[in-house]
DNA sequence: CTCCTGGTTA
DNA sequence: TAACCGGGAG
């Protein structure tokens, strides 16, 4: 089976298997983009109790977070680890919002992907993979997020080696699918549920797993 | 105890 | 290349 084969095949068997996926939990493209920066390293589950927090101080919005102070907003997200990290990067991502479009969020579509992603890249605390989630989740931009999840899994699936670069990565897959937002939502959102509850770190749980077929 | 939808700094 | 950041869940 071709490295294309694989890839498209392994797509078609996680969703015969798991169903849609209706990524990424959160209620707007703002909230979508603040979760991308508190799940770095992070289990999601402590990352919702950091953004209930912040909506139940009514804090879901660029000018009312920018206008908190820092050690506030370290307090409130704090249940999602690494907070005092994690504000700085959040200040920083509003300061670029408020500079580069006025705090609309939004705005940020109407840039060519070629053009917002370096934009989203040069906020310091903003890597390649958080800056790939804010463009697909929450601003619909057709490019490919990849992580640990993704790495691990082509690694073990044999499609690439351990240790592979992001951009590398990334290109194996959006070299074989079809340009199509839709499409990256639902494999990204994919192999994380099959991360989460398969390919786990220290040993897989191959024998179940929805993609065991596409074993070497 | 390990692991978590990483990224920056030394 | 490695140290660092970190609370929460299993």
């Amino acid at each position: 089976m071709s490295q294309a084969d694989t890839i498209l095949g392994m797509y078609e068997a996680m969703h015969a298997a798991l169903g849609d996926s209706d990524w990424w939990p959160g209620e707007t493209p703002f909230e979508i983009s603040i979760g991308a920066i508190l799940t770095q390293n992070t289990n999601w589950t402590n990352v919702e109790k950091a953004i209930d927090n912040l909506k139940n101080a009514d804090l879901l919005s660029p000018k009312a977070m920018h206008d908190l102070d820092i050690h506030e907003l370290a307090e409130l997200i704090r249940p999602a680890g690494y907070y005092n990290i994690k504000a700085r990067r959040i200040f920083n991502f509003l300061k670029f919002l408020k500079n580069e479009v006025s705090y609309n969020l939004l705005a940020l579509k109407e840039y060519s992907l070629e053009n917002v992603r370096p934009k989203i890249l040069g906020v310091n605390g903003i890597g390649p993979e958080t800056a790939d989630a804010i463009l697909l989740y929450a601003l619909d931009f057709p490019t490919f997020v990849v992580d640990a999840y993704t790495a691990r899994l082509a690694h073990r699936h044999g499609l690439a080696f351990e240790g592979i670069d992001y951009h590398e990565l990334q290109s194996l897959f959006m070299d074989v699918l079809p340009q199509d937002v839709a499409m990256y939502n639902e494999y990204h959102a994919l192999i994380v549920r099959i991360g989460k509850d398969w390919c786990k770190k220290k040993q897989g749980l191959c024998d179940t797993c929805p993609l065991k077929h596409f074993l070497e």
